[in-house]
DNA sequence: TCATCCTCTGCTTGG
DNA sequence: CAGAGGATGA
């Protein structure tokens, strides 16, 4: 057995490269990885826990955190075709979140929390604290709850308690100075309103383990002992709250390995420090440095680029990323003249290329910035029946009707929950309103007892809610006693399936015929669904039991990447933080304009600015094979069409990598209204006042046009005079009717000729309906077609 | 006191 | 455009 370990061992082993070895053998000791993007770093990471295995240290002693669940579940996975699946079992996997939340679910009674303690997101937390402002009579426009929700997070993820918070003047100084002087008490009462209802959030998770590791030496010790052998992925992303953690936990044995990239440290809002990765070596005697220079995944202009990127920056490690690989082709650029152009380029190039190549789909990734980018891009894919997937958004689990099934799961095992409590006290209505649950509230914080607790014991207390109402709360209370009897005996399938049924959330929703009722009831059947999965699951594993609380867990910290539905082949649609860690052969980076990518919100201050930049780098260093920048001169956000220049980041590639496609769309273009367009945008106007602009990035981008003419040409020669104040506002319909009607003949540069059959709509919404010769009928936008009119 | 309609405001990024 | 909160009617 133990010889079979070590030849199949040695055989990976031989498949790394030097650098890639080092790390991989060194057993001891600290040590950190700097690890360039594509450079190995997980196959590092796998073989060094495989090597440690074979060295006979126990799986019982390594613990592994990764970024995502899903890294981990991969990585184990591989490990366990090297040591075999029953000892890659024991292994200790998974992200920071998910690890501690296990270790203080044993341990949760060390810190007077229940074991099946709630985890809280997001959403409940912001609902929670809109609550609490409510409730202290403070002006919800000075404190926003979104604003204090971040700012109570980065207390915690820099480990300012409550009483920290109240003994540092400074902090109490600087949120008065922002006209916010109640925000220490409420984050008191938030973190109390928590502790009450038995809940954690993901700040918690990590801030509840120091305090869990600080407080108790003994059970510190016992981690400490347990993993002898630890080992950080994505280094660069931890914040202090986990930095502190696995300084603990890795202070007796010092077997600390760290692996990362300062040069893609994206995660600096949820509290990331990159000095944890840059100082490093302080923090521990004799670290061992390795470095993963050498990219195999990109071309040489994919990576070229990303350099000269990146050297932009002033705070990064020295790091020279090189690679062997073919120069391969040049990232193209292209422009656009709305976000909706943009996508059918994408869709267009995407249809193309693999028909060419006979690509698969999943060859493919579309990357933005923001998840509002996504529509344009999935209407452009639809249209075109390219199959895509959209990672992130809004995920299954947040949808609303998946909640409502959730919080009564959540009620179940923590009846303190009171986030789940308020979601459906009311839902299906049973008429008890905000003003009860207000006063429920109210009574609740009095007595120091949960909301449960005090409809429980509505009778004795002195809440004045009248006897209709209390008896509609005393039917709530035995309806979710019922269903805590049941989870006493029934698994959670069986249990999901009977609390849906019995507390009429099914009926609810099929009270709703619109397709969008439709829709919530198939979903809750898929969560129901899933239970079974999930029940079924557990059972082949021995040491878990497959029970409810489990089960919340599992949801609370899964994401999107988690649950790759695996089966089909299609795009994947994401944002670039999402993207880190993966690779595709073509990859798109679309949306590439100022406020937009940098974003608007980050372009204060140099360092969130090499953030973005940071941002940009990961972006890029996700494509193998060809990479694709686009940018649209103006776009629908909030609803309304804003222009938009090109991304300074296009700018910032030296420009020998670059292969500028001025889109065919734009020469093709009728004359009236190509000069229409460009007169609009070469306008200098400045689009929004006030911003501090590094260069006129718009002039220089115009400029790499190529032979083409110049925008500002065409604008002198064909405009007549009469267009130039009517460019914004596009009623103009008779501009478009002169050149096409109806019975027209018409070539289209990709579908062949046609009959225009309708033409609809008016300005520069006007579309034509074509019946080709191959390939039927179409709707297109006059103007974006490629028209040429024959006949 | 509840439900509904309507207006208002805010879109980074995520575990 | 969409969710939240406020005003209004039952």
């Amino acid at each position: 057995m133990k010889k079979d370990l070590e030849r199949e061992l040695q055989e990976q082993l031989a498949k790394l490269n030097e650098a890639q070895l080092a790390p991989t053998i060194q057993k001891d000791g600290p040590m950190i990885v700097i690890a360039g993007a594509g450079s190995g770093k997980t196959r590092v990471l796998t073989f060094r826990i495989a090597y440690l295995m074979s060295q006979g240290i126990d799986a019982f002693n390594i613990l592994s955190l990764t970024f995502t669940n899903k890294a981990a579940k991969e990585m184990k996975e591989r490990i366990a075709t090297i040591v075999g699946n029953s000892e890659a079992k024991n292994l200790w996997m998974g992200t920071f979140h998910s690890v501690f939340a296990k270790i203080l679910r044993m341990e949760a009674d060390k810190l007077g929390y229940p074991s099946n303690f709630t985890i809280y997101d997001t959403q409940d937390s912001d609902r929670l604290i809109s609550s609490i402002i409510r409730e202290m009579g403070l002006d919800k426009d000075l404190y926003k709850y979104k604003q204090v929700r971040s700012r109570i997070s980065s207390y915690k993820n820099s480990l300012i308690t409550v009483r920290a918070y109240f003994q540092n003047p400074e902090l109490k100084e600087a949120d008065a100075m922002a006209r916010r002087p109640r925000m220490g008490d409420i984050y008191k009462e938030f973190v109390d309103r928590c502790f009450k209802a038995g809940a954690m959030d993901f700040d918690d998770l990590l801030l509840k383990t120091n305090e869990l590791l600080t407080r108790f030496p003994e059970v510190l010790a016992k981690y400490q002992n347990r993993f002898r052998y630890i080992l950080v992925d994505e280094y660069q992303d931890t914040n202090h709250s986990q930095y502190l953690i696995v300084r603990a936990l890795s202070d007796k044995f010092q077997n600390i390995c760290v692996v990362g990239d300062d040069a893609q440290s994206i995660y600096a809002f949820r509290g990331a420090n990159i000095s944890n990765i840059l100082n490093f070596q302080n923090d521990y005697d004799d670290v061992k440095e390795f470095r993963l220079e050498q990219n195999y995944r990109s071309t040489k202009n994919i990576v070229n680029a990303a350099n000269s990127i990146i050297d932009k920056n002033e705070t990064k490690l020295d790091k020279v990323v090189w690679t062997a690989n073919d120069e391969g082709p040049k990232i193209k650029v292209n422009r656009s003249l709305t976000d909706g152009d943009e996508g059918r380029y994408v869709a267009s190039t995407i249809w193309e290329t693999k028909m060419n190549e006979q690509l698969p789909n999943s060859d493919f990734a579309i990357l933005y910035r923001t998840n509002a980018q996504s529509r344009s891009i999935e209407d452009a894919l639809r249209k075109r029946d390219i199959p895509y997937r959209i990672y992130g958004g809004l995920s299954f689990y947040q949808r609303k009707e998946i909640k409502d099934v959730l919080a009564y799961l959540r009620l179940i095992i923590n009846p303190a929950d009171e986030e789940a409590l308020k979601r459906i006290i009311n839902f299906p209505g049973r008429g008890i309103g905000q003003t009860t649950v207000d006063k429920l509230i109210v009574s609740a914080n009095g007595y120091k007892r949960s909301i449960f607790e005090v409809m429980k014991n509505i009778d004795k207390t002195d809440v004045k809610i009248n006897a209709g109402t209390k008896t509609k709360l005393k039917n709530f209370v035995t309806l979710i006693e019922t269903f805590q009897v049941l989870n006493e005996t029934a698994d959670v399938f069986e249990l999901a399936e009977y609390v849906t049924r019995t507390a009429g959330i099914i009926t609810e929703y099929k009270k709703d015929n619109t397709p969008e009722g439709v829709v919530k009831i198939e979903n809750i059947e898929e969560l129901i669904n899933g239970m079974k999965d999930f029940v079924e699951g557990q059972k082949e594993i021995a040491d878990t039991t497959g029970n409810l609380a489990e089960f919340l867990e599992d949801v609370a910290l899964s994401t999107d990447m988690d649950s790759d539905k695996g089966d089909a082949d299609h795009v994947a649609l994401m944002t670039i933080h999402l993207a880190k860690g993966l690779e595709f052969q073509h990859v798109f980076i679309v949306g590439l304009e100022e406020d937009l990518f940098p974003s608007a919100m980050s372009m204060n201050t140099r360092s969130e600015l090499e953030e973005e930049r940071r941002l940009f780098y990961v972006a890029l260093t996700r494509a193998e094979k060809q990479a694709y920048l686009t940018y649209a001169l103006s776009r629908y956000r909030w609803g309304k069409l804003v222009d938009s220049e090109p991304s300074r980041f296009i700018e910032e590639i030296d420009e020998q990598y670059l292969d500028i496609v001025t889109p065919i769309e734009e020469r093709r273009f009728n004359p009236m209204l190509d000069s229409k367009i460009f007169g609009d945008v070469s306008e200098n106007k400045p689009t929004s006042s006030g911003k501090i602009r590094f260069k006129p990035a718009k002039q220089a981008i115009l400029k790499k046009g190529g032979p083409t003419k110049s925008s500002s040409d065409k604008f002198q020669v064909t405009t007549p005079k009469n267009l130039k104040p009517m460019a914004k506002t596009s009623n103009d319909t008779n501009l478009f009717d002169s050149k096409l009607a109806v019975g027209n003949i018409v070539k289209h540069i990709r579908f062949g000729t046609g009959e225009v059959k309708k033409i609809e709509g008016t300005g520069a919404d006007i579309k034509a309906e074509i019946s080709f010769q191959h390939g039927g009928t179409k709707k297109l936008l006059l103007r974006f077609a490629k028209l040429d009119v024959i006949g």
